[in-house]
DNA sequence: ATAGAGTTGACACGACTCGTATCAAGTTAT
DNA sequence: ATAACTTGATACGAGTCGTGTCAACTCTAT
C-alpha cells in the first residue's frame, strides 16, 4: 500500500515552506471538534440536505484517499492544502480538503511536480476569478452563460474542474 | 557555463517522447537555408520592417540562450519545442523558437518540471484561444476590449505573457 | 576529394525531488 | 495508567533533468 513517487523544486519558489503552526508545548487540554473517527464506505456523499460536512483526522483522511499520512503533512508544509486544526493541533480534513487532495493527485499522475501543481491550482483559482470578472462585465444574459460555458470548458480541458 | 538543474515525470504523459524525425542515413546532400552562423550581440531586434527573421543553428541558439545544446535537444525530444530542419537534418531555431525557450526557462526557474511546463504552455495557448472565442461571442466593442484586458492580466499573473 | 569544424542521437553521471519509513515526544481515549 | 494515536524531524530509494562524452554523420573550405 501507499505507492507513488514524484518531484518538485524550490530555488525561486516564494514561501515554499510555510511557517506551519507550531504545536503548543504541553497543549491546553481540550476537545474542540471531536472527529469521532468516522470512516464511511471509503467515500460517499453525506447529508446533502444540511451543511453538516464530515471532518476527518489524518489517519482517516489518508485511508479515504489511499495515501500516506506523511504525504498529506508534506502537502500542507508546502502550502498546497490547509486543513483545520483541533486545539490540540490535530489536523482536521474537510470534504473540500479531500477533494483538493484528489485534484493534487490527478495533477501528480499527469507528471507535474509540486511546483507545477501549485501553478495549476493557482491557474484554476484565477480562471474562476476571471469568470466572475467577465460576468460582471457583460450585460446580456445569454453572453454571460456562453462565457461561463467557455471558461468551464477550458477548466475541463486542463483537467482542473469537476471533482475539485 | 551552462548551469541549471530541474525535473520531470512520464508515466501518464501522452506522447512524451515524440518520434523525432529520423536522420536520413547518408543524407541527400543539399543546403536549403544556410543559417550562416549569425550570432548578433547575444540578442537584438533585427530588420523589423521586412519579415526576414533570423534563423540559427543549435550552437548559436545555445549561445544566445546561454544554455547547453543538449538541453535544447531534450526539450525537442519531449515535444516542448519544434525547431525547423535543414535537409541535412540540422536544427534551425527561429526567433519564436528562441522566445519559447526563454519562457520554458522562466517556468523552469519557477520550479516547474517539464511536465508542468508542458501544462503551462498548453494553458497559455488555451487562454489565447479562449480570448478569441470570447471576442467572437460579444458584440459591444468596449466589452471586447475589457475581456482582452482581463485575459491578458491573467496571462501576466501566471507569468505566461510578454517575452513569449 | 579531403580535412576540420560542427552536427546528430545515445548513454551515463550527479544533483535534486518526493513519497515513504521510522523515530522520540506529545496527545487522546479507554 | 496505558494503549493507540498524533506531532515534526530525519533518512532512504526511485525518479527527473541538466550536463558531459561518444561515434557517426554533415557541412564548409580548401
Amino acid at each position: 500500500m501507499y505507492l507513488r513517487a514524484r518531484s518538485k523544486a524550490d530555488e525561486a519558489r516564494k514561501v515554499p515552506s510555510q511557517p506551519l503552526p507550531s504545536r503548543p508545548e504541553h497543549s491546553s487540554l481540550a476537545k474542540p471538534a471531536r472527529p469521532s473517527e468516522r470512516a464511511p464506505g471509503a467515500d460517499e456523499e453525506i447529508d446533502p440536505s444540511a451543511g453538516i460536512e464530515g471532518v476527518y483526522i489524518i489517519s482517516v483522511a489518508a485511508r479515504i484517499l489511499e495515501m500516506h499520512p506523511q504525504t498529506l503533512r508534506k502537502y500542507e508544509k508546502l502550502g498546497l492544502i490547509n486543513p483545520g486544526r483541533t486545539i490540540g493541533m490535530l489536523r482536521l480534513y474537510s470534504r473540500e480538503d479531500i477533494r483538493k487532495v484528489r485534484l493534487i493527485r490527478r495533477l501528480s499522475d499527469m507528471g507535474l511536480n509540486l511546483a507545477g501543481i501549485e501553478f495549476a491550482l493557482s491557474t484554476a483559482d484565477n480562471l474562476r476569478l476571471l469568470n466572475r470578472r467577465l460576468q460582471a462585465l457583460v450585460e446580456d444574459d445569454e453572453s454571460r452563460e456562453a462565457i461561463e460555458s467557455e471558461v468551464n470548458a477550458l477548466l475541463r480541458s486542463l483537467r482542473l474542474s469537476a471533482e475539485y
